[in-house]
DNA sequence: TAAATTAGTTGTAAATATCAACCAATTAAT
DNA sequence: ATTAATTGGTTGATATTTACAACTAATTTA
């Protein structure tokens, strides 16, 4: 009945799956640097990837969040050393977020390791079946902005 | 770089979409009964699925969480009576899960609004993609199980 | 019968989330 | 130009979820 449907609850699942195996991971590196929640390490990425600098509120929108939220992640990651706030000289309420040299460097390591699992994780899928997936996932999420 | 690997972290983000939209359309029905956290519905939809009756312990293992988490929720869910614990007269240790009839028809409901935004969310792609994206979702659950 | 295992529970602590109230800086309106 | 409204960020309060460890009670195994 519910066949056509994907479900989200097994995509839950999925996730929860392929965080713990991330956690698995980074625990045997011994590396104390890559113990990140996977909250912050998002973060961390997306302010990383994106093309403009950004400021808390842009965050917020971009991660679906509250802004109270995305700053108290900020709070955590700044803690770390990971980013550092930057108030912009013409408009004193903003804040830019900038990746610092250890936040690249920890983010490129933990990517390395998520890169790691992933090769085994689409072992014996087809590359045009992964393209497809990523097909499908770019259309869903276009679809899904619009609701 | 990163092109030929399926990126956690935009799936994250739909995620939190979906029950960003889930969560607004439940809103607006104003039924109260549906007011029920992801985390809630998950498990309660996992215990309905089951074709054998299941005890907490099996919920922790299918859930992938421990098993005084999947306590506290299933604490919660007894609190809004959708489901009730129910010992085994053979093994008095084990507490067996049955979903009640309000739990039933909860569930029902908020499933209706999920396959409803699906309909949504997938509008546009083909029945063939769709089938393709689950086969490399199983695959990939598959692979990762392994991990 | 004693020891080991199993299922569930409780305590504690951390992380995340939202909401509302608030401040300070900036912009818009009168 | 002064007031009013908006914007970006912060704080406080509260709720949910999670894991880990220590524990109890019931059942099995030795």
């Amino acid at each position: 009945m519910e066949d056509k449907y994907l479900s989200i609850m097994q995509f839950s699942k999925l996730m929860r799956e392929v965080f713990r195996i991330i956690k698995k991971r980074i625990g045997e590196t011994n590396e104390d640097d890559l113990k990140i929640t996977p909250e912050q390490i998002g973060l961390l990425h997306a302010i990383s990837m994106t093309d403009e600098d950004v400021i808390q509120k842009d965050m917020a929108e971009l991660m679906g969040k509250d802004k109270s939220a995305i700053l108290r992640l900020i709070d955590s990651l700044e803690e770390k050393e990971l980013i550092r706030r930057v108030v912009d000289k013409n408009d004193r309420r903003k804040n830019y977020l900038m990746v610092t040299k250890h936040g690249d460097r920890v983010l490129k390591n933990y990517l390395a390791i998520v890169y790691e699992i992933m090769d085994e994780i689409q072992e014996g899928i087809s590359e045009s079946d992964i393209a497809t997936f990523k097909k499908v996932l770019a259309r869903v999420k276009h679809n899904a902005e619009k609701l």
